[in-house]
DNA sequence: GTGCATGCAAAACCTTTGCACCCCG
DNA sequence: CGGGGTGCAAAGGTTTTGCATGCAC
């Protein structure tokens, strides 16, 4: 299906990725509100989903919460055991997570990355 | 806080571990209900916390409900964007995921798993 | 003008929780 | 017998959806 151009979509990729950080789709909404008084939750993830479906936005299931990040970049996450917060690493150009399943058969693997586990430096 | 013995996590953890996939907490509850038609789903969801929480079953968010899984052996996942399946797939022995991981500064690993996306053999 | 997008609210859905009763230790 | 475990049902929280209206193309 061809998307058509939308204000609020504009506006909710552009605050994702001027924060630069792993929100929630209600954290979104509220960042969004700001500009957009108006706008309404359901809208807000209506857009998420077609950004997602666009590639230009990244969904994370890692917790309870869907979390959401414009961050093209390959990268993987540190997530941490005790305040639950995320973040990203990337990783050296010469590191290819990919070549790590070069031993799988019967997958033909596109995207591969790493969540890790532990301990955060504030925790 | 201590865990005192119940039949109905005995043969949660047996049936799951039986199982040998990814299942969700309504499959197991439907699969369980065949050896007891009584238990209840809350009882399901209460057991698996326990059992996760005593790492003999790990609970993997990947997508949008809750999968749990039986099996101790370190693993990476390998998700089908197609069907959705999840398969696991062990890495040779020589091969430590934390490595791959080395270069984090800031950040204290414990443990580190791929998850792959693409497309499996029956898609 | 056509039909996707929106805002609102209701619905759907997964998961957690309160409660009275049960039973392990 | 004390206190965790159970079944049931209701509540909680997140995400989706139906519908009338608005607006991009």
């Amino acid at each position: 299906m061809k998307y058509r151009y939308s204000p609020q979509r504009d506006l909710i990729y552009k605050k994702l990725k001027e924060s630069k950080k792993h929100l929630t789709a209600e954290e979104i909404h509220k960042l969004v509100k700001k500009n957009d008084p108006q706008i309404g939750l359901g809208t807000v993830y209506r857009n998420l989903g077609i950004l997602a479906d666009q590639g230009m936005v990244q969904k994370l299931t890692l917790t309870d919460k869907a979390l959401y990040e414009a961050d093209d970049r390959p990268h993987h996450h540190l997530i941490c055991k005790h305040c639950g917060s995320i973040k990203n690493v990337y990783a050296p150009a010469n590191f290819k997570c990919v070549k790590c399943l070069e031993f799988v058969r019967d997958f033909k693997v596109d995207q591969a990355y790493i969540n890790a586990y532990g301990r955060c430096s504030k925790c």
